[in-house]
DNA sequence: CATTTTATGTCAGTCTTGTTGACTTTCCAA
DNA sequence: TTGGAAAGTCAACAAGACTGACATAAAATG
């Protein structure tokens, strides 16, 4: 019993057991849990906790963004993510300017102390990620790429691509 | 600027840009957070949390399994996931049953009931998982196993590809 | 100019799911 | 047979999600 249509290549319709989704299903959950275990260890060293980690993320990747751009990207309620951000302005680890034009909003920064964090967490992460590449080969990082991004939905799909601009 | 190594494919030595894995690593967390949307969506209707979830799974997948051996898996403590399989027991969704050898041990089934939940959550997992596969190709979903198994913690790898034994 | 909407934030309370510590029951080995 | 290790349970607590109600201030609209 074969997997793949006679064809073997390309963009052919696939059999697809259960047994073999299973298999990716856990991997899934299993790389996931390895993926977040090095940041979580820095984190817990300081207190924090994953929110932390993903608000001075995603801070640190669009400088001087919106509360409310942060609640689309991460995906939680307001009242959850000011939790977050209260702590991580309280220790000055963020920034939080009035805007200029429109002074409702709050526009984000990671402070110096921010990034020294920041590129902490990133680099534990980076790490795990740049030997896993290594270690699979270029072919397979696309591929890796290529799935993930077809499990996602569509939205996000969009923002992961845009903005890959400063450095 | 680009990012490959001159040879262009196979095993060389990747060159790995910060941006790169910076992209791999937000694919993932929004990837990861599609693939339990599903799931998320039909747990909540019946009043239970992903940890049920991941319960329900690993138990479906080793009927049988000890508490004790769980708790390897899931890598939670006992008592979280005690409170878990406490209420899936109330409910009727999981059997456990004390062991005919050691009595210390509980021995965990599903019920039909439970086999009914798990398979709506399987299924609607695997939904996803197929789509994005059919989508991506075989070569792809290739590279997507090989990445994730190199991300997640080695033991995990072992436990993923042993045991696909029933059906 | 008055009213409504938007953006942000606070406060209170709930739920899930992690945590640690103390405990019982059971097994095994000294 | 007794003492420790192993398996599992119970109690209490914390992080971080959630909802709902409300306050404030600015912007947009009539």
């Amino acid at each position: 019993m074969q997997n793949r249509s006679p064809s073997g290549g390309g963009e052919s319709l696939l059999f697809l057991t259960d047994d073999q989704l299973r298999k990716g299903i856990e991997a899934m959950f299993f790389a996931y849990r390895g993926f977040t275990a090095d940041p979580d260890r820095i984190l817990a060293k300081h207190g924090y906790g994953r929110a932390h980690h993903r608000a001075i993320h995603f801070v640190n990747r669009q400088p001087g963004t919106t509360v409310n751009n942060l609640l689309d990207i991460l995906g939680v309620t307001k009242q959850s993510l000011n939790r977050v951000l209260r702590r991580l302005v309280e220790d000055k680890l963020v920034d939080s300017r009035v805007g200029p034009h429109d002074k409702r909003e709050r526009h984000l920064y990671l402070t110096e102390r921010g990034r020294v964090l920041e590129h902490e967490l990133s680099e534990a992460q980076r790490r795990r990620m740049r030997a896993a590449y290594r270690a699979a080969g270029p072919d397979a990082v696309q591929g890796f790429r290529k799935v993930l991004e077809q499990i996602m939905d569509p939205q996000m799909r969009v923002f992961l691509n845009t903005m890959s601009d400063r450095s």
